[in-house]
DNA sequence: CTCGTGACTCCCG
DNA sequence: TCGGGAGCCACGA
């Protein structure tokens, strides 16, 4: 398999545990781009449908929402919230509680 | 090859 | 805390 960036972050979207997290820009990081966080952006666009990607459970750096409010942010907090995250009521997600981290390790 | 796209992030102020 | 500006780069047409 050749290690694309794209390929890399459909992955790692794609093991992002329920109720769990992961920002734009740390995908891109683990992806091997820490500059490729408006690509993970894009990959969703046009990978999230056919490949079924997890794409609520990327949020941006700030734990918050990045969608237009026009485009699903509220399909995404719905989803979230579903798995057990919770917004504070500024709609902001608590990442030192559900960033991943990896899958142990703390 | 060039160009537009994009659900970002960092750096001020 | 918030917003604007600049930087960033893979991918498809």
């Amino acid at each position: 398999m050749t290690e694309i960036f794209t390929q890399r972050v459909r992955a790692l979207i794609a093991a992002i545990p329920p109720g769990k997290v992961l920002s734009y820009g740390i995908i891109a990081s683990r992806a091997g781009n820490r500059n490729g966080a408006r690509q993970v952006a894009r990959i969703l666009h046009s990978s999230s449908q056919k490949f079924a990607l997890p794409w609520h459970r990327v949020i941006n750096k700030s734990g918050r929402i990045s969608l237009p409010q026009n485009k699903g942010y509220a399909l995404q907090k719905q989803l979230l919230q579903a798995e057990g995250v919770q917004f504070d009521e500024r709609d902001r997600i608590d990442l030192e509680q559900y960033l991943w981290r990896d899958n142990d390790n703390f």
